[in-house]
DNA sequence: ACAGACGATGAAAGCTGCTGAACGGCAACT
DNA sequence: AGTTGCCGTTCAGCAGCTTTCATCGTCTGT
C-alpha cells in the first residue's frame, strides 16, 4: 500500500471515529508505526487531524460550539455522532444539499459546519444551528410550521422542493424493512417524497434500531435509497438485504 | 486506551449527563482513577467541566441567545410597543394576516399572541417568537434566509407569497415621503411588493421618524397603504398627507 | 540496459511522557 | 472525634515518540 493510499484511508477512518491510535493504524493499514506516523504527520500538516499521544483524533470544526445551540434539547448520542460524521463525508464542498429534520440528520449537519454548501432545510432546528455560518447558503422552505418538531410542511413546502434540484438530500426516516421507507409523521411524508424526487443522490440516515420497524406511512421503496448510513450495531440480514437492493452502505 | 481517546469519551458522556463520579469513570474507560483525575484535570482547563468532590459536572454553554433578545427588547422603545399594540387591534380573530420582518412588526407581533391567527412571515425572529403559541397557526415563506436579517429572501419566497391570499398585512417600512413608502434592503423590496399585492388590508406600521426620509428603493406608492400607524410625534402635515391619499391614520 | 539518485520504508536506539499503584492529607458524613 | 472515601503527589515501569540508518523500489539520464 503507497502513502497516498494509506493517507486517503486515514481520512475516511476519521470520518466515523473520533480518535484513532497507531497501533490500530498499522495493523488496519498493513504498514510499520514508523510509516503511520509519517503520514500522521502529513495530515497533521494538512489540517486534517490533530497528532496526540498515541495516535490521531479528527480535527472537527467544534460542532459542540456551532450547533449546539439548535440541538441542546436532543442530546447526540455516539452512534448518531458518528453516523453524522459519516455521512458528512460523503458531501462535496459546492453541492446543493437537502438536509430533512430529524435529530439525525441534525447531527449530520453539525458535520456539515466546515464545507462550503448550498442547504435547503425544511427544519428550524437545522436552519438555526447553520445559519451563523458565513460558508453556509441556507434556503428554507416554505410552508406550515408544525409546532411540535418545527419542521415546515404541507404544499407550499412540497411546491418549492418541486421547483428545486439538489446533488443530494439527506433524509431520516421512522422505519426501514423489506417493503420499504416508512414514517410515523403523516404530514412530512409528501415533503419526504419531493425530496427523493429532486436529489440526485438519496441517503438515508438510520441508526440500527430503525431497522425491521414498519413505520405507519410508507414513504418509498427501498430501491429510491442510493446510500444508507447507519451504525455498526445493524445487523448483518439487513445490510445484505439493502446490498441486494444495490444499495451501497455504510456503518459508521 | 490513550489519553486523548479517554477525553473525547468523558465529552460525549457530559452530553447527556450533567454528573459523571471518578469510579464510574474509571470502570467505563477502563482505566486507573489517577487516569481519569488527570483527564480531568485537562478537561477543566479546557474549560469543558468543573471538578467537583467525587467526580466532574459538565459545564453549560453560555446562551449568547439571550444576549441577542435582550438587546432586541432593549431597543424596543416605549413608541414601538404602543405602535404595536394599536396595530394589533386592526386585526381581528380568524384572519389570516401577513408580518413583514422588522422590529416594529415584531413589537405588533408580540400583540397578537393572545389572538386566533393565522399568519404567514418570512422573518425568523417572529416565527420563533410565536411558534410555542397554540392559538397561532403559523406559515413561513421559503427562500434564501439572509444571514443578517434572518429574513427569508429571494425568488421562492415571492411565489410562494403569490400563491397566498391574506386579510391583512403588517409592514415596516424604510422611509415615508409623498413619492411612497421605500426601503434600503434591496432584497426585501420584492418580497415587499408581493405581500401588498396579496393582501386585502395594507397596513404600515412606522415610527415619526421614518416620515420624511426616502429610502433607496421605492415599494409602492402611498395608495397602496390602506392604514398607517404611527406615534403621537408625527408632524400633523405628515398626517394630512396620507389622509388626503385617503389613508387612515392611527397614533399610538 | 545500466548506473546512480532519490524517496519511501521498516527496524533499532535512545528519549519523552503517560500510566497505575502507593501513600499521606483532607473533606464529608456520622 | 472517628470513619470513610476522595484527592494530590510521587515514583517506578513502560508504551509510544523521534531520530537515525540500512534497505528496497522507482525514476532518470546516459
Amino acid at each position: 500500500m503507497k502513502a497516498a493510499e494509506r493517507q486517503l484511508r486515514i481520512r475516511q477512518m476519521l470520518e466515523s471515529r473520533d480518535f484513532i491510535d497507531s497501533e490500530t493504524l498499522g495493523r488496519e493499514l498493513d504498514a510499520s508505526e514508523s510509516s503511520v506516523r509519517r503520514d500522521l504527520d502529513i495530515l497533521e500538516q494538512e489540517g486534517v487531524l490533530r497528532r496526540v499521544y498515541g495516535g490521531a483524533v479528527s480535527v472537527q470544526v467544534p460542532p459542540t460550539r456551532a450547533f449546539d445551540y439548535a440541538v441542546e434539547s436532543v442530546r447526540l448520542s455516539d452512534e448518531k455522532s458518528r453516523i453524522g460524521r459519516l455521512a458528512a463525508g460523503l458531501i462535496e464542498d459546492g453541492q446543493t444539499v437537502i438536509l430533512d429534520g430529524g435529530s439525525t440528520v441534525a447531527a449530520v449537519a453539525g458535520q456539515l459546519a466546515s464545507k462550503s454548501l448550498h442547504i435547503v432545510t425544511n427544519s428550524l432546528p437545522i436552519a438555526e444551528g447553520l445559519e451563523s455560518l458565513r460558508n453556509i447558503e441556507l434556503t428554507l422552505t416554505g410552508g406550515y410550521l408544525d409546532p411540535r418538531s418545527r419542521v415546515l410542511l404541507g404544499p407550499f413546502c412540497e411546491q418549492m422542493l418541486g421547483a428545486i434540484r439538489a446533488d443530494a438530500v439527506i433524509m431520516g426516516i421512522g422505519g426501514i424493512n423489506e417493503t420499504g421507507l416508512s414514517n410515523n409523521n403523516t404530514l412530512v411524508v409528501g415533503s419526504e417524497q419531493k425530496m427523493i424526487a429532486v436529489a440526485a443522490r438519496v441517503i438515508i440516515v438510520a441508526d440500527h434500531t430503525k431497522f425491521g420497524r414498519g413505520g405507519m406511512i410508507p414513504v418509498a421503496p427501498l430501491a429510491a435509497a442510493h446510500i444508507v448510513v447507519s451504525d455498526a450495531a445493524l445487523r448483518p440480514e439487513y445490510v445484505a438485504m439493502l446490498r441486494d437492493h444495490g444499495i451501497d452502505v455504510l456503518l459508521a
